[in-house]
DNA sequence: AATTCGGGGGC
DNA sequence: GCCCCAGAATT
């Protein structure tokens, strides 16, 4: 908020950085104009993901949602349809109720100040700041994973970042240093500097960097320490079961409640066991969807481990046929019976993905017979998801 | 202040 | 394997 002291430190750093951004800032898509609509999607996407990660996303999302306006009109499905693979969906959530806002509420605009961003959902202070920043000259300082970086190592700050009263006080410097003037430039210009030079631990390309004579931890040989970081959480272990139903073709597959993991995507039926998987624990899952009396393979289909970032999911696939022909909840709509082709059209994880491929591979080889069966790629080689022991990975007909 | 949210790039 | 990533919302 104080522009008011600025140090001649600060206008050299301001000066070298928007230099340097100017000859090596790189062409992204989302940098070609100052179309709010376009900063805003790439900011988003931008969350927890890598630049690389996110490019193919874009280009998709925003030639199939080109404005504001066909987002906040498009259905939940389509746009997490576009989403999936990508993580994090709440943000697509998010993204499409904040569309409908800035519609509903502000006439199609995007609100121009930070505080105002500040209040649709999705758009937190560094999101907020960026678009101010970026579309709408604002000065307002932003402060991301490339900024703890190189603020950590320009000023050799050794508290811990995994604190937020050390991401604070960084919040509080990126303020004094921000300027008046090309404020969004300045903004690209220090993350631009943390993600391609000032990059993590040995890495840092401290040879070529233009603050390289200002940098207090190349001057104490702390930049491989920098910035420091208490140790994380533990990854917890889980096992979950999924009921791979069959009746004809077609799969019973039902969308996750819209809050938590995965919320909204579409699934196989799954569900966390306390236990070990156990065909007991299948037969339960698939009464509770309204399937009463079905037979579940002895043998699973599937076992793959997904790794989160706080949790690895052991998810242990077992095929279940329906006997008689009564159908599942038919009031539900969140329950559907589709083909394995619709089910990889429709917005699923890419843990489930992975799940439907091992089940789609058995499919096509089981073909024709009833024979035990290795399931195979067309290329020849064995299917097998990450961590699946080789007994597992054969079913039993 | 601590947890919860995904998935992949790059070494 | 590991660390990290243009963070936000919830508890």
């Amino acid at each position: 908020m104080n522009a008011a002291a600025v140090t001649k430190r600060q206008q050299t750093l301001q000066r070298k950085l928007l230099a340097w951004y100017d000859r090596n800032g790189r062409d992204l898509p989302w940098r070609r104009s100052k179309d709010p609509y376009a900063v805003w999607l790439s900011e988003i996407m931008l969350q927890q993901t890598q630049v690389a990660t996110v490019m193919p996303y874009y280009e998709r999302f925003v030639r199939r949602f080109p404005t504001v306006h066909v987002l906040a009109a498009a259905r939940i499905d389509a746009v997490l349809k576009l989403w999936a693979g990508l993580g994090y969906y709440s943000r697509a959530r998010n993204l499409h109720k904040a569309a409908a806002e800035i519609v509903r509420e502000h006439d199609g605009r995007f609100p121009d100040s930070v505080e105002a961003l500040r209040t649709l959902p999705g758009i937190g202070r560094y999101t907020a700041a960026a678009i101010a920043s970026i579309c709408f000259g604002r000065r307002a300082a932003v402060v991301d994973g490339n900024v703890i970086r190189v603020l950590t190592r320009l000023f050799n700050i050794s508290d811990d970042v995994r604190k937020p009263a050390t991401v604070n006080r960084l919040w509080g410097i990126a303020d004094s240093h921000a300027p008046a003037r090309r404020c969004g430039d300045y903004n690209q210009a220090i993350m631009e500097l943390g993600a391609t030079v000032c990059t993590p631990g040995a890495t840092a390309r401290c040879d070529i960097c233009p603050l390289q004579a200002q940098c207090a931890a190349r001057k104490a040989q702390t930049v491989a320490e920098l910035p420091r970081k208490s140790a994380k959480a533990v990854v917890r272990h889980e096992t979950h079961i999924v009921a791979a139903i069959c009746a004809d073709d077609r799969w019973l597959i039902r969308r996750r409640p819209s809050d938590g993991l995965w919320g909204g995507l579409w699934e196989l039926p799954s569900a966390q066991v306390s236990g070990a998987a156990t065909v007991e624990a299948v037969r339960r899952l698939a009464r509770s969807l309204g399937v009463p009396r079905c037979t579940v393979s002895t043998q699973p289909f599937c076992v793959s481990n997904h790794q989160l970032s706080h949790r690895l999911i052991r998810f242990t696939g077992y095929r279940c046929s329906l006997q008689g022909t009564e159908a599942a909840d038919s009031m539900n709509a969140d329950l559907r019976w589709v083909t394995l082709a619709q089910f990889s059209k429709l917005g699923i994880s890419q843990a489930m993905r992975r799940i439907a491929e091992a089940l789609g591979a058995g499919e096509s080889n089981d073909r024709g017979t009833r024979s035990i069966s290795r399931r195979q790629s067309r290329h020849g080689k064995p299917v097998r998801s990450a961590g699946t022991p080789r007994a597992a990975s054969r079913r039993i007909a």
